[in-house]
RNA sequence: GGGGAAUUAGCUCAGUUGGCUAGAGCGCUUGCAUGGCAUGCAAGAGGUCACCGGUUCGACUCCGGUAUUCUCCA
């Protein structure tokens, strides 16, 4: 039997030998791609090359690529685990050809695509032929596309016709998105159904029944459209070649397995599983088992994402990764009844298993570990306050007598207190209770389409101006040219409208590597439009503007913010020798995480595990202030990316890089990074170095923000200013932290005796009116005009006389800064033999005579008003109750 | 990007229609008890109720904004 890594090496060795160049896997997180957060599919590296953006290196490709799926039509996130063939992150073998329309024969199409397929599949692996069957596109009327009649010849030279299938547009037209490049395709299936089921029903018709069985393994595209906005159909100049093949399920099937979890892709991961959690794998339908697989299937696509630089987080991509997470620990927390974390554990399985084929991973478990650990902690801490909630709303349903938790707190438990539906199931189940589905349900609908409402986005057609390519980017050098307009189209959304333009050359830098875009003006017929943004969609440059120029054709002048550009620059620049100095300071397992690089500042995430001390800052301050005086030029220079990184550069996970790489040198004893951004000719033009604040993002991750240059400077002056200002309000104290601690101290202590000596004035008082006291009906009555300080005095006023007279019925008015105030406290004897109520004189004697109003307690409470004059009237009337 | 929530003593948290002199447990200080420890008893300190504004006679409580954190959706 072939070992799973037999099988990818046979896949990659046979197209090799078909003249394939093998290229390694992209990352399968995706940046420059507002479309995607994740690589879907194994064309997303190739992208450019089919929308002719770009020309491709080679004509003939083939690899392996690490894909994530986490929603579309067959693939949701909670089906995973449940049956045993759907994954979140599964590999992808395919082989390409990208066309030149004026070279013919660098690449191939149908015929030769269709021979090597079959030839790989009975000859190399040897599946037979009696249990493959192959899909054809039969045409479309409506849409006047005609049938695969290519395909079918040449299927019909090498299988059987009853083993040929017709297919419709659903499953046999093949399209990237709403508009783009599309065309025909080809499936294989392959019929794993013993033999007396075979006899019983043919296989062919059960392809593309959904049929556990009866799989498709492998797609073969043949892209020769472009679909418009309008829906209508072009023929491209150059016709492409796109496949690919599911890793796991050819596994499968060449180890004969029921399950792709019982294949030797997965079978280590449940062993670990089965050793951590001393629990056995059944392979049956029953929880235990979908826990099981949805373990192993998760840790694969939490560890290698976060292997390629996507942390964890509450928003995009980041947020994907947290759900994948947080749906395994709710399988092991409930079905194993495994309370603690148990992910982080298999990551070294895992790293070891793929450590030949993506090795990202094996160099960094320690990291992917504690993230995931980290992770998992916080997941648990939440169900526990969780917990805790939904006991409240059990009680409450118990109280009321209700059989049910409505869906309104179902759903708050969720988007609030992110306790999983589920689990709210589970225990409401344990106590007898339903969960009124259809109400959540709803609550997540209105949900859903609020966040969609908001993001919503009209991108129209590109409308082409002139022809050519856009040969890209000069601004390294150039900050200023002449350049046509290509392509223009506008894009609505959030209520704005704006248009994207495409230029055959520019010198504005477009957002990437953590360095923001460039702003500027396009000057034609001398009409200035301002650039506010530029940005990448894949390697295509776009310019972002609020207005289109009334002429578009003719010659453009494009001019970058050379202000703006110098400051980004010079923050670019001093974050590579940053990233030096905290490598010497603080080891070499720092590394980049995330960078921010814009006119105002830098930020910098790096992986290191404890807080950077003060000492270590201001260590890391020194030596980058150190290099800038030392004015090192910075050289830049291409060269091979294997040249490159024996000379040390430092490459990132999760960046692709090409084979001809740029080079930033800041003293090749110092600081050497692959790095495409804009730089500063010397570092002395940075001119000073501060760091303003350290700080956590996440579990093994630091934080760096910083300045230099003019926003340095301005920081400096703006913390010198205030300094002085605070030096002199102190008359220039010796030692000023000493002198503010002072103060603080001194304030404290008068406010001490302040407090004691009202305290001490209001016992006066009190003693006073203590000797006013009349007694009416048995009940002490004391009615006064007092004076205090404040409504607060006069309310504990009235508590202490309360203290010292037992039956009694008080009254206190006081005019304080020429506004009205009475308190009324009654005893609790009084309460019940007068039938007094002090809240009650307050709302209806006291509030009208004063102008205002008022309230309390039985036995205590108190009013404001405008009104001063009516003082003796209210005490008169008070009285009276008695 | 769009919602929901939280922020009260060193820590974990109560505070139910706006008015209780803002509380509990743990921790801390002091004293007492015990040969010592575990501990027990008693007293005490400790609060800008995140911040800024508004409504009100009166705001921890209601409204708006800011910050931080949590959470759901895209």
């Amino acid at each position: 039997m072939m070992t799973a890594s037999e099988i990818r090496q046979h896949f990659l060795d046979f197209f090799q030998s078909k003249g394939h160049t093998i290229v390694s896997s992209a990352p399968i997180v995706v940046k420059n791609d507002p479309t995607l957060l994740f690589t879907n599919a194994g064309m997303n590296q190739f992208k450019d090359y089919f929308l002719g953006n770009k020309k491709a290196p080679y004509n003939r490709v083939a690899d392996t690529q690490k894909c994530l799926r986490v929603s579309g039509k067959h693939n949701d996130l909670e089906e995973v685990g449940v049956d045993t063939y759907h994954h979140t992150m599964f590999e992808m073998l395919g082989n390409w050809s990208f066309g030149d329309p004026e070279n013919a024969v660098a690449g191939y199409f149908k015929s030769e695509a269709i021979a090597w397929s079959w030839e790989l599949l009975t000859e190399i692996y040897k599946i037979d032929k009696e249990r493959l069957y192959v899909t054809v596109f039969e045409g479309d009327v409506k849409e006047n596309i005609p049938a695969s009649s290519i395909a079918l010849a040449e299927w019909k030279k090498i299988v059987a016709e009853d083993h040929i299938v017709y297919g419709n547009k659903k499953d046999n037209f093949w399209e990237m998105g709403d508009t783009g490049p599309c065309g025909p395709c080809t499936e294989i299936h392959v019929d794993c159904r013993s033999a007396e089921e075979r006899n019983k029903i043919p296989g062919r018709e059960l392809v593309n029944k959904d049929h556990p069985q009866v799989i498709e393994i492998w797609n073969n595209v043949f892209i020769q459209y472009n679909r418009k906005k309008d829906g209508t159909l072009e023929p491209l100049p150059a016709k492409h070649v796109d496949t690919g093949m599911g890793f796991e399920r050819l596994v499968r099937v060449l180890q004969n397995k029921q399950s792709n979890y019982d294949t030797d892709v997965f079978s280590g991961t449940i062993e670990a599983i089965e050793k951590i959690s001393g629990q056995k794998y059944q392979a049956l339908d029953d929880k235990e088992s979908i826990a099981f697989r949805v373990l192993a299937d998760h840790i694969r696509a939490i560890s290698f994402t976060i292997a390629d630089g996507q942390l964890p987080s509450n928003t995009g991509a980041g947020y994907v990764i947290r759900r994948i997470l947080r749906r395994a620990v709710r399988y092991y927390y409930s079905y194993l009844h495994y309370k603690q974390p148990l992910l982080f554990q298999l990551v070294p399985v895992i790293a070891k298993q793929f450590e030949k084929v993506f090795p990202e991973l094996n160099q960094q478990t320690d990291f992917v570990g504690k993230v995931i650990k980290e992770e998992e902690d916080a997941f648990l801490r939440t169900l526990d306050k969780g917990l805790k909630k939904i006991d409240g709303i059990i009680d409450q349903a118990k109280e009321a007598k209700k059989q049910i938790i409505s869906g309104t707190d179902a759903f708050e438990l969720l988007d609030t207190f992110g306790f999983p539906i589920d689990l709210t199931r589970l225990i409401a189940q344990e106590n007898n209770l339903s969960v009124d589905e259809e109400g959540f349900e709803n609550e997540m609908k209105i949900q859903k389409e609020r966040s969609r409402a908001a993001t919503a986005l009209d991108t129209e057609d590109w409308q082409t101006i002139n022809e050519g390519n856009s040969n890209g980017f000069t601004g390294y050098n150039e900050l200023e040219i002449e350049s046509k307009i290509l392509k223009l189209r506008k894009v609505k959304g959030k209520g704005k409208e704006l248009y994207q333009i495409v230029l055959e050359k520019t010198p504005f830098y477009a957002e990437s590597g953590g360095q923001i875009g460039d702003t500027g003006t396009l000057t034609i017929n001398n009409q200035v439009i301002n650039i506010i943004d530029t940005k990448k969609e894949n390697d295509l440059i776009i310019h972002f503007t609020e207005n289109i120029p009334s002429q578009l054709h003719g010659d453009v002048k494009v001019s970058v913010n050379k202000d703006r550009r110098k400051s980004i620059s010079i923050h670019h620049s001093v974050t590579h020798l940053m990233h030096a100095a905290l490598r010497n300071v603080l080891g070499n397992h720092v590394s980049q995480k995330g960078s921010l690089v814009n006119e105002e500042q830098l930020r910098f995430d790096f992986s290191h595990f404890a807080k950077v001390s003060d000492d270590e800052l201001s260590r890391v301050e020194k030596m980058v202030n150190q290099k800038i005086r030392e004015n090192i030029p910075v050289v830049i220079q291409s060269m091979n990316k294997e040249d490159a990184i024996a000379m040390g550069a430092m490459a990132l996970f999760g960046e692709k890089y090409s084979d001809t790489v740029r080079v930033v040198v800041m003293d090749p004893n110092y600081s050497i990074e692959l790095c495409g951004g804009s730089h500063v000719g010397n570092t002395g033009e940075i001119g000073f170095f501060k760091i303003k604040h350290e700080s956590a993002v996440a579990a093994g991750v630091r934080r760096i923000e910083a300045v230099s240059g003019k926003a340095a400077e301005m920081l400096i002056m703006e913390q010198s200013e205030e300094l002085k200002s605070i030096n002199d309000l102190l008359k220039n104290p010796k030692n000023l932290s000493k002198a503010i601690e002072n103060l603080q101290a001194e304030n404290n202590s008068l406010a001490k005796r302040i407090e004691a000596l009202e305290a001490h004035q209001l016992v006066g008082v009190r003693n006073e009116l203590l000797q006013k006291d009349l007694v009416i009906n048995q009940v002490n009555f004391i009615g006064e005009i007092v004076e205090v300080p404040s409504a607060d005095a006069l309310k504990k006023l009235c508590f202490d006389i309360k203290h010292h007279l037992t039956n009694h019925l008080i009254v206190l008015c006081s005019n304080i800064g020429g506004k009205a105030y009475v308190a009324v406290g009654v005893s609790e004897s009084a309460i019940t033999s007068k039938n007094l109520d002090a809240s009650k004189i307050i709302k209806e004697i006291v509030g009208p005579a004063i102008i205002g109003g008022g309230g309390g307690q039985k036995t205590l409470a108190t009013a404001g008003g405008q009104e001063t004059g009516n003082f003796q009237k209210i005490i008169a009337n008070i009285k009276s109750l008695l």
